[in-house]
DNA sequence: TTAGGGTTAG
């Protein structure tokens, strides 16, 4: 931990411990805290809000609720963090929080949606004192996940300040409860109002393309993609783009894609095969098939099925034998579980 | 210096 010129001080250890805490690296975190320690420094109010938070996160509970415990001066963000593991306990901490920000009402109401009890998390919506674009957000994503985008819309409307987070949890919002075509819409919108496009919104509207079927849409979206600086190589972007060109019948490019994909996983392989089956590839499809298991990949339920049916829609009635008796005694499924 | 929101698929 020591640097030439100086030893570490409070202020060298919280950015090191939050990236532990992302990384929910343990033993790496505790080693800091140990360091913390001989520095004489683990007491100093961020070093020690860094370290319950790290705990928290790596669900080290009791941990950090024993660094909280024997904190003589806390502030907002040591209370804010403090996670106790289970909701009424954090109920009952944020009733003692001496004060409180918007932050904190947040997370309270984080923990309520995440328990899908969207009335109690909207009562303190409406109770909280002010609220800002995460309070939305977090309301937005809860309404949506639960499938209600009917409240969840209603309450977009509201946001003053609508950024890239708000603009994601609707359109995914639309493209997870089957409403595509709202979700393209939206996509639209935000695109309009000069809102730049990430990463997860890309994925969202590939997702809805993938639904909708349409081939122009998605050599639009394609292209978007290829224009933009977005990193297609991202696991779930390239995924993404596999999957919506495969089930739009543009093989070609989800082929190249394919491709070009530095890790193939069973998913990846399993759009790939299923968008040959549907597009008349049959033979394509069974190859596919054996290359993937060639290189080492486990066919779980799903893809046999996909290829059993990939067999079945082209007539070849011996491949589909071999794969069922394979999937019988070499992989041990069974057609009934 | 420390805390809070959004991804996807066979």
């Amino acid at each position: 931990m020591k640097r030439e010129g100086g030893v570490p001080d409070s202020y060298t250890y919280p950015p090191i411990i939050k990236a532990c805490s992302t990384q929910c690296e343990v033993s790496l975190g505790s080693a800091l805290h140990g360091s913390a320690l001989r520095c004489g420094v683990e007491g100093d109010l961020f070093v020690r809000t860094s370290l319950i938070d790290f705990y928290g996160n790596c669900k080290h509970i009791f941990s950090a609720r024993e660094l909280f415990d024997d904190m003589s001066d806390r502030n907002v963000v040591s209370w804010t963090v403090m996670d106790v593991g289970d909701l009424e306990e954090a109920k009952r901490l944020f009733n003692e929080m001496p004060q409180r920000n918007v932050a904190s009402w947040n997370a309270i109401i984080r923990g309520l949606v995440k328990m899908v009890d969207l009335k109690g998390a909207r009562r303190m919506f409406d109770e909280m004192p002010e609220r800002n674009v995460v309070s939305y957000t977090t309301m937005i994503d809860g309404y949506a996940k639960a499938g209600d985008m009917a409240s969840a819309r209603f309450l977009f409307e509201q946001v003053p300040q609508r950024d890239i987070f708000v603009w994601s949890a609707l359109i995914s919002g639309y493209a997870q409860s089957g409403q595509p075509n709202e979700a393209v819409k939206a996509f639209l919108e935000m695109d309009s109002r000069d809102v730049k496009p990430d990463e997860f919104v890309m994925v969202s509207l590939m997702s809805a393309c993938s639904q909708i079927g349409n081939l122009e849409l998605t050599k639009w979206v394609d292209s978007y993609v290829s224009r933009s600086t977005m990193d297609t190589q991202q696991p779930h972007v390239a995924a993404a783009l596999v999957d919506m060109n495969a089930k739009c019948g543009n093989m070609e490019q989800a082929t190249k894609l394919f491709e070009e994909m530095p890790k193939k996983d069973l998913i990846s392989y399993c759009s790939m095969i299923q968008g040959l089956s549907y597009h008349g590839h049959g033979n394509k499809a069974v190859d596919l098939f054996n290359k993937m298991i060639n290189g080492g990949l486990v066919p779980d339920e799903v893809a046999f099925t996909i290829i059993l049916s990939a067999c079945s829609h082209a007539g070849f009635v011996e491949e589909g034998r071999h794969y069922f008796e394979r999937m019988r005694y070499e992989y041990s499924f069974t057609s009934f579980s």
